[in-house]
DNA sequence: ATAATATGGTGAT
DNA sequence: TCACCCTATTATC
């Protein structure tokens, strides 16, 4: 499910409930082993690079997750106070139970906006202890206090050494989110390639962080063929491109959604909440008109994946 | 009960 | 390019 920006909210909320404390590592579904020798040792940061997420565990050991396609992570409170804790993260937390909306400013109830960051799921009812006993498939249980997180579904979860971790990221290419991520190097990548600039999105070691929506959507905002070769992509055109991935992924860490049009391309007016429905120009909209051009949609695999784009907006070459 | 679906990635062919 | 790995949810028989 998650692109880039998910795994940086999730880095900013797994420091917020757990740096510098001690926690309770366990793997209820036993299929992360490195738990055994992590519990009870100090959580000390989580990062983002990519779509990779670490944390650190003392200068020596990380744990390396990725969520995959189909990873999810539900946060909790427990204990006594709980409910009040609760109600405080909401004022400050990206993830304040699955009430996200609070933060895309959306704070209404209607459902068709109500989208919001399909990777954190309710972590359900709790138990005896205060805490939900492990429900489904746990590969990950983090018990802080009164705060615990858990993890299902993740294609990654593992211990890594200072030597898995810069390998990681000697292998992927600049993090639009990240500091370290610059788009000159992003350009210089692209530009060495003859493979298609909508496959190239695609490729981590090209740009770290890009999914299958920002990919539609980005080549979309800037009128950029898919079809395209990096190598015949117009520099300063992949200058703005990035520039422009910079400010949706901010704003996708920050709401949990990726929104991607114009007030003016939206059916519902401004300063609404945009609806699920207005959130793309192109993205699983395959069939339906352009929201510029009326053409029609189109979409077919590319790099693995289905590709969407309109064949009228996008056809020119830079 | 079974299938289809999903914002991802790896390793073999 | 294909097979395969992760899991939960929704749709269909």
């Amino acid at each position: 499910m998650p692109e880039g920006h998910t795994i940086h909210r999730l880095a900013a909320e797994l420091n917020r409930r757990f740096a510098g404390r001690t926690v309770g590592v366990s793997s209820p579904q036993g299929r992360f082993d490195g738990a055994r020798q992590l519990d009870g040792t100090t959580f000390g940061r989580a990062e983002a690079d990519g779509k990779h997420l670490l944390i650190s565990f003392g200068p020596e050991r990380w744990v390396h997750v990725h969520l995959g396609l189909f990873g999810r992570v539900a946060f909790g409170a427990f204990g006594p106070d709980a409910a009040a804790r609760s109600a405080a993260a909401v004022s400050r937390s990206p993830y304040a139970g699955r009430d996200i909306s609070y933060l895309s400013g959306i704070a209404g109830t209607d459902p068709d906006t109500e989208d919001t960051d399909a990777s954190v799921v309710d972590p359900g009812e709790a138990g005896a202890d205060g805490r939900p006993p492990p429900r489904g498939a746990v590969r990950l249980r983090l018990v802080g206090d009164g705060d615990y997180m858990d993890l299902r579904g993740p294609t990654a979860c593992e211990l890594f050494t200072p030597d898995d971790r810069r390998a990681l990221t000697q292998r992927l290419g600049p993090d639009p989110l990240r500091r370290d991520g610059h788009g000159e190097e992003f350009v210089a990548r692209v530009r060495r390639r003859r493979v298609d600039i909508g496959a190239l999105l695609m490729d981590q070691t090209v740009v770290a962080g890009i999914g299958n929506v920002y990919r539609a959507e980005l080549l979309f905002r800037h009128a950029v063929s898919p079809f395209q070769s990096g190598r015949d992509t117009d520099e300063a055109t992949l200058i703005t491109m990035w520039d422009d991935l910079r400010v949706l992924m901010r704003a996708g860490v920050r709401t949990g959604r990726i929104v991607t049009t114009w007030p003016e391309d939206r059916e519902r007016p401004r300063r609404r909440p945009v609806t699920r429905s207005d959130a793309h120009y192109v993205y699983k909209r395959d069939g339906l008109p352009c929201r510029r051009c009326g053409a029609e949609v189109r979409t077919q695999v590319m790099a693995g994946r289905n590709l969407f784009w309109c064949p009228h907006d996008q056809s020119r070459s830079v």
